[in-house]
DNA sequence: GATGAATGAGTGTTCATTCAT
DNA sequence: TATGAATGAACACTCATTCAT
């Protein structure tokens, strides 16, 4: 992180605490008006402080996005981390983690959309690191898939686990950015639900084969 | 379209003609360096009329931004239809549907990606009727899908149907907006030959079961 | 000129009429307060349009110091040329020169100042270009010397007369820059007549020598 | 130097180690960047101290061009009085002066352009003071000019001799703010030999009219 | 219908200076 | 005395939009 955007102030307990402000307000301003349309002197406002101490801890406006996407995703992986339960395993393990992903993508509704509709704004030196943090995301399914491949629970190969792994985050992520045409249908129980319907049978368990 | 979008000028087939010229510039533009860098000058003298002219088919920039998508997705659709065949039925047809679109997907992958990213800058009195074609394109699959259940080929309820048809589209957005996590993995065919996989034994076809 | 600073405006009658307008308004106020103390803003205040419009003819600030200094250069030696009479000849002529060339500096003080002075800010660019209209300066003096030393009236040798010329010029411009010292105890006309008596000597006059 | 620029620091002894160490910053910045282009905060920074500490010894940036100039200023009077020799006398004198002082504009010359080219933007109250510093290098040589004239060597009125010392003096700089003319044509022994000798014949010595 | 010069509100960013610690 | 975080006025520059020709 201090690679990445460096700050002119030192005290680093400082510098993480101005974040968090900014981040906050940021997020509201990016949720309300998108990046493009947010003034920075506006995120220094809604942050609380002036826009010569916004620019203490960051070089340019896009830095904020990037400590913005860097946050949430640390959110969201924070959050998912916490519901993960490493006590069950196989197929079981899967599915719980799918529906403690697709919690968490409801819960932070609008800080995954401002993430995907203004990540093509980053700085382009932050994107591969960025761009990382999502296939980090992807590697957490993939593992878990592949556990159960491993356990014999299911029969795929690299490339249909990657992908596998990549569909479970895109219809994550797609509770936010088509809700317009989702949230009229579905809960977020029954949208799970259904998706972890189409997966199961998708990743083609074994059993089902069997019947 | 008239009625989204008025203009100064009355002779609606010059209306057609310049604003063709402008679409094209824009979407070359706006693949480049997305809606919020590209100005209106840059449109205009690409298009290769003066800003006085284009703003004479205009009202404000986010116009150009409403015929671009608008023009996309009736590309988009049209190349769609011109490739469903409408000779073949059931699972066969919804096979080929989605080949086809994966296809046009690959074909227009920059036109899709500045739709889906700028999506979010569109005149708020026109979203709804491009929420429309969206929704007109699932709407597509939909009735693929609908038609195999007839046909008791697949099993699904009417949300499930829903569901599928808006996982297909965005399986083959993702071919887009993904590709720096895609098509270092999979051509085309094996990304529509993985995803058609996945599709197929998800929809659950009765034959599948039955084994 | 056109080379130099590209303007957004086509019509170049245009164009010379308000970079007239934007280099009188901004030698007033370089005058005044200096380059870097004289905004933007102000300069198409003074010159009786919006700062829109002063940056379609200029790129960058930058871009009105040079513009100044270019036409400061081409206003010195159209009125030095226009003084200068070419039916006399040798010593006279030069002595002549002199007298016109302190003449202009006098009547020109304070764009010569605000040339000499902020030179150091014009865009790296465009400096090569204005020193060598400077050169092309003591060119001029350059060649009345030569002309002398040819007619066998001075005896000097090619650096010699170089330095002569470089002399001349930053004695002429001396009288702007030293003011502070020289106004209190000379008038121009004392100034010059000391100037070139001094001069006189030092180049040396073959007849002086054979006294 | 305490009465142009109060600090807030009572210990002299500080004031002075403090403000050299500043100086020293500056004019090293002053050289690469100018005077607008350089920052407070750089200076202080590489001056060893905070921006809080410079203010303690300054009360406006522009103090520190006044301390540079002074300091700039005390330096070539200080080198040049060490290279006098007061034991020769007359024209041999008036020789030897020039010969040092113009070595010492080319040891000097980055701090000597420096001055040149700031001077204009030192604060209003101290210009006069550093133009008397100005008014003293020209009264040395003054003094020397005079001493001919006294002794009998040479033959010149007060209004010549002062303009005679602001020549030199002027020529002297000149190769510092001419670099880009003069260096490539000589060294500066050259220069200096051939502007000693415009200047022996200009002050028209008794004996070379005797001749 | 076409042009393009004019506009000026708005934006990101800088930096001298202050002042609580 | 020293520090450095905070401030906000100020600045250069952009660009969507208008309108006289």
């Amino acid at each position: 992180m201090k690679k990445n955007v460096p700050s002119m102030v030192k005290d680093e307990k400082l510098i993480q605490k101005r974040r968090e402000q900014m981040i906050k307000a940021a997020v509201s301003l990016f949720k309300e008006k998108g990046f493009h349309r947010t003034t920075t002197r506006e995120i220094a406002r809604v942050a609380g402080f002036s826009i010569g101490t916004l620019y203490e801890y960051i070089r340019k406006k896009e830095d904020v996005l990037y400590l913005v996407c860097d946050s949430i995703y640390d959110e969201v992986r924070e959050r998912l981390e916490e519901q993960l339960k490493p006590d069950i395993t196989g197929i079981e393990r899967l599915r719980q983690a799918l529906h403690a992903f697709y919690h968490v993508m409801d819960d932070m509704q609008d800080e995954v959309l401002v993430m995907y509709q203004e990540a093509k704004s980053l700085p382009r030196e932050t994107l591969p690191y960025v761009l990382k943090k999502e296939l980090g995301m992807a590697e957490i399914f993939e593992r878990l898939i592949e556990e159960c491949v491993t356990e014999g629970k299911l029969r795929l190969t690299e490339d249909e686990i990657y992908g596998a792994a990549h569909n479970i985050l895109v219809q994550g992520q797609m509770w936010t950015f088509r809700r317009w045409a989702l949230h009229s249908h579905y809960s977020i129980e029954e949208y799970t639900k259904m998706q972890e319907g189409f997966l199961m049978q998708a990743l083609n368990p074994i059993e089902a084969k069997n019947v």
